[in-house]
DNA sequence: CTTGGAATGTCAACAAGGCTGACGTACTGT
DNA sequence: ACAGTACGTCAGCCTTGTTGACATTCCAAG
């Protein structure tokens, strides 16, 4: 618990954190650019990808824990839900034990346009993974939890836990 | 240059990338948590920042300029300018040897509210800095860099380079 | 010198996807 | 019986992206 001084805290500076927050703005518009491509397409949009993306992590999840973990409006994600349900991709299950509850999961359709732009997406992040290596890897994904919300973080967290 | 397998690949397999994407998307949402916070209270939005944040790091810089950088229609941008010169935040100034040039400039109050959004953004990312470590900083940075599209690193590097 | 095209920036209108508020329905647990 | 919960929906607003049309300015070819 020595006090770090001088060039131990490079990375601390006004000028290296600016250049971490710029880097963070042009990664993430990298990151989103290829389901985008696709999404476009299909007239469907980044909310879209958002909840096929976390109702194939946790088939039959219901309508409020998908909207806890996305942070949006019971009405924003309904919106999404009417279209991805109409158009045949996600399927609505009411709830045996508490049939207020709606269960949400995939259909075949639905799983196959997911693996579609979890592949596009999954490229690029392998690519980069691969041209950073390991131990980079090890600190980018320590830096990113550290910067999350503490309730998203809780999350975050339940998604990496075996499904129950 | 030997073939790596098994154990090697660990951080490359679909679950660690995975992981990797969803890390990405909860952390990005607690990087634009705070400024978000103090935009909701000026009525202005996410847009306003990345205008004011890039017009501080580059003033001077013409409309078609930030243009690129932001990679939106000069459209978009120019409604956010718009409020942003009646509101006294930025000064646009006619080009002098091309008079169809804006050359984009905060004035005191842009430059106040911008290291108001900074210091908060900036703020987190120091938090989560010092929770990583030096070490994990580096990959952190070097992961983003490779997430980029080739021609936002450039944006992006052009950036870090000393101003002209 | 004129004139057509390229570059730059502005105005108008539309769509996606956030938000709030209000309300209806169905179900649960006390 | 009834208060509270889960979900869906309608209406309306805001921000921020898009395209299309247009004005101004510059430059280069004729």
């Amino acid at each position: 618990m020595a006090e770090p001084s001088g060039e131990q805290l490079l990375y601390l500076t006004d000028e290296q954190l600016r250049q971490g927050i710029e880097a963070m703005f042009f990664a993430y518009r990298g990151f989103t650019a290829d389901p985008d491509r696709i999404l476009d397409e299909l007239s469907y949009g980044r909310a879209h990808h958002r909840a096929v993306h976390f109702i194939n992590c946790a088939p039959g999840t219901t309508v409020n824990n998908l909207l806890s973990i996305l942070g949006v409006t019971k009405q924003s994600l309904n919106r999404v839900l009417r279209t991805l349900i109409a158009d045949g991709l996600v399927e609505s299950r009411v709830g045996r034990l508490d049939k207020r509850e709606r269960h949400l999961y995939l259909t075949e359709e639905g799983k196959a346009l997911e693996a579609q732009l979890s592949d596009a997406q999954r490229a690029r992040m392998r690519a980069a993974y691969r041209k950073a290596g390991p131990e980079a890897v090890a600190g980018f994904r320590q830096v990113l939890e550290a910067m999350m919300d503490a309730d998203m973080r809780r999350n975050y967290r339940a998604l990496r836990e075996p499904r129950t």
